[in-house]
DNA sequence: AGCACGCCGACT
DNA sequence: GTCGGCGTGCTC
């Protein structure tokens, strides 16, 4: 093969010395990844043949079965296959060598992706790719790329000569300057640990503009957990540098563009057009060869955590691809992750501290005096509220002041619909879902029974299916009746100006309609509403200017919640919530968060009250600490889904079983095992869905390696196991899972 | 995942 | 006699 090639490349034709067993015309071999699921017994890479060089990285169209498949090459010029495949070897169809080859860092990314998540390299690499690009010929690409570069799009995408002067930048608080000089000093991560209201985003635009200064080429990445609830970063990233680098540097990544969009927002941060990209967890993946800073808004959210196919932490990613590209990462949020706090950890005697830095921001921006300009927390002990209640008496007095001086109000509630269950006074009877281990709630707007978990949605019974009474109960309250109560409690509340009282609610439903989310919350911003009700989503992301008081209703769950991270999610919460009230200083004092609780001294609460995030973190890590649980050990859990409860968990104790007596039989991986625990195999805490039972099983170990190595180890006893359980429906390796 | 091939019921 | 149900099996 060394020999034809080297004399191909001379010039020479020389078809003559080919044996019979070697392809015309084939020198180079190729391993490349292609779109295989990650259920499938199909190699990592397969092999193909090319007669001319095709660099690592390049993307190309391969014969796959009988089709054509889009695929990148991971190795070029590999070694010759082995011999019983050499016939197999199929030419590749095309190099679509308009673009340019995918970099050895982004290769390594989706590389560790795929084997710290236990998926197959060719799902994770094909889904970090626009979808457009699979169908894509090399004509049409080339097309496309060209239309991109025309003389209209490029003299409208520069800043015009002498552009007008950018307005002047705010002026940087003390404690901005001094995070920004630490982070200006050193490379690495940096954990912004920045109140609401102390400027964060300040912070992020000036990391990034020196940044983009410092190299024409630079790139910056910046990842927001949800972009249709945070469309203020995306307005002030536009605002900041499209006068600077023009309409196309400053680019949008997510799921909700329309395929289109999506290939060109690709293209623009792959050829490098775009300086700036600004996206959900996906765009942790997208190719940007010059990244020299990403930042991680609201680094803590749970949505980074991708829950279903390769179920990666795009922050974590953010982390490992900053150290891979050599660029800075900024982690911010006003709570951080548990994980992240503790990564971030000041060394201390015979601790040498976290791997990241941190940097705090206690003070909100124009906060006087020595004061934060914090609202003040209340709690209303509902044990000593009348049974039933849902908004206490102080509470809606303190509302309905707020109305009458013309502030806004935001309640929150996180239970959709009106009531979450439907009952027969009579039978007991009550509105249990038929396929899902939950309630069908009620939702009185369009009269149906709807299950949460499943499609299933049903016209609300006139009496009850079981024994016909016509006295169907209600327990609990949702949204909707929040909505109803609230209305008719501040009926003889009147505004300054003499109005009725103005009532809105924003959750998952009453936001289904295009635009409406944009049209409510623009309602708000201008002032058209008093009292906003709604799910977490009004938490997150939106400044209201006006709000001054801000009530969680009912928030007693999270507090006892199995999943263990529910008490850091309830916090965050609370906090995010409490920042809502009063972003402007001014009304900061002013402002009031209201906490209805039946346990007024968790200690959570008292942690809340007090501002105390640091306090509350230094519990929760004790307690995590003590309890065995990240970021003290590692957790992996596997899931299966079968028709019974008792299949699922067969198969997880068959995938336990076999793998402990395999894993035992090898000197190498008998190491490992006594630094993993197998827990058994238990039903999910939501045991069924959709007509499907669920069950988990638990891996644990204080070594993330030994963890990881077993885990390698398993992949291929567990294909081979699903084969014997044809009941198996599905199953998943879930690493590092946010809930247990 | 696609997309085959492959072996058993109601129709032009 | 065919059209087609989706059960197993392969893809360099």
């Amino acid at each position: 093969m060394a020999r034809h090639c080297q004399i191909k490349h001379l010039g020479f034709e020389l078809n003559v010395i080919q044996s019979p067993d070697t392809p015309p015309g084939a020198c180079h071999w190729l391993s490349i990844v292609v779109p295989t699921p990650a259920h499938s017994n199909v190699a990592q890479t397969l092999s193909y043949r090319s007669d001319r060089p095709v660099p690592a990285g390049a993307l190309v169209r391969v014969p796959l079965g009988r089709r054509e498949v889009l695929g990148v090459v991971w190795q070029n010029d590999a070694p010759a296959p082995v011999a019983d495949l050499l016939p197999h070897i199929r030419p590749v169809a095309a190099v679509l060598d308009a673009l340019a080859p995918l970099s050895a860092e982004w290769r390594k990314l989706i590389d560790f992706t795929a084997r710290y998540y236990q998926r197959a390299l060719g799902e994770v690499a094909l889904a970090a790719l626009p979808p457009q690009l699979r169908g894509l010929s090399q004509a049409q690409l080339a097309r496309r790329l060209n239309r991109k570069t025309t003389p209209a799009a490029k003299a409208s995408a520069l800043p015009a000569d002498g552009a007008a002067p950018s307005p002047p930048l705010p002026v940087l608080t003390e404690e901005q300057a001094r995070a920004l000089r630490a982070m200006a000093r050193e490379a690495g991560t940096f954990l912004l640990h920045g109140a609401t209201g102390s400027g964060k985003t300040e912070v992020y635009l000036r990391a990034s503009a020196d940044a983009l200064a410092q190299n024409p080429q630079a790139q910056v990445l910046v990842l927001t957990p949800e972009i249709n609830l945070t469309p203020q970063l995306l307005a002030r990233f536009e605002a900041r540098f499209v006068p600077l680098y023009g309409a196309e540097a400053v680019i949008a990544m997510h799921s909700a563009l329309t395929p289109a969009q999506r290939l060109n927002s690709w293209l623009a941060a792959h050829t490098g057009r775009a300086r700036i990209v600004l996206g959900t967890r996906m765009a942790v993946l997208a190719s940007m060869p010059a990244l020299a800073l990403i930042v991680v808004d609201e680094e803590h959210d749970p949505s980074y955590k991708q829950q279903e196919g390769a179920r990666y932490s795009a922050r974590d990613l953010a982390v490992l691809r900053g150290h891979l590209a050599g660029a800075k990462v900024i982690l911010g949020s006003a709570t951080p992750s548990l994980e992240s706090w503790h990564q971030s950890r000041p060394a201390a005697d015979g601790d040498s501290g976290g791997r990241y830095r941190r940097l705090g921001m206690p003070r909100r921006v124009g906060a006087a005096g020595d004061g934060t300009g914090w609202p003040r927390v209340h709690c209303v002990d509902m044990n000593l509220q009348p049974r039933g209640t849902l908004i206490a008496a102080p509470l809606l007095d303190a509302i309905a002041q707020r109305v009458a001086r013309g502030q806004q109000c935001l309640l929150l509630l996180n239970r959709r619909g009106y009531a979450p269950v439907l009952q027969c006074t009579d039978c007991g009877w009550n509105s249990a879902c038929p396929h899902c281990s939950a309630f069908q709630v009620f939702h009185k707007a369009d009269r149906t029974l709807r299950c949460h978990h499943c499609a299933l949605s049903q016209p609300v019974p006139r009496a009850c299916p079981e024994c016909g009474n016509t006295d169907l109960g209600m327990l609990g309250q949702g949204t909707e009746q929040l909505e109803e109560h609230i209305v008719r409690l501040l009926g003889d509340i009147t505004r300054s100006d003499g109005g009725a009282a103005r009532v809105a609610r924003i959750d998952a439903d009453a936001t289904r309609a295009q635009g409406a989310l944009q049209s409510r919350m623009a309602a708000m911003h201008a002032g058209e509403v008093d009292v906003l009700v709604g799910t977490q989503m009004i938490a997150k992301g939106h400044d209201f200017r006006r709000v001054t008081l801000v009530a969680a209703i009912n928030p007693d769950n999270a507090l006892f919640s199995s999943d263990f991270r529910a008490p850091e999610r309830l916090f965050a919460l609370l906090m995010q919530a409490a920042g809502r009230a009063g972003r402007d200083a001014a009304l900061g004092a002013a402002s009031e968060m209201w906490v209805q609780t039946r346990q007024s001294a968790h200690p959570l609460l008292l942690a809340l009250r007090a501002h105390d995030f640091d306090g509350f973190a230094r519990h929760a890590l004790a307690e995590r600490q003590q309890a065995g649980l990240p970021p003290f050990v590692h957790l992996a859990l596997l899931r299966a889904e079968a028709r019974t409860q008792e299949a699922a968990q067969d198969f997880l104790r068959a995938a336990s079983d076999t793998a402990r007596a395999q894993l035992a039989e090898d000197a190498e991986t008998a190491r490992l095992l006594p630094r993993v625990t197998f827990y058994p195999a238990v039903p999910m805490a939501m045991p069924r869905v959709a007509g499907m039972e669920r069950a988990q099983m638990l891996l644990e170990s204080p070594s993330r390696a030994a963890l990881q190595r077993v885990l390698a180890a398993w992949q291929p006893i567990l294909h081979a196991l699903r084969a014997q359980h044809r009941g198996i429906a599905r199953w998943a390796v879930d690493v590092d899972p946010l809930a247990v």
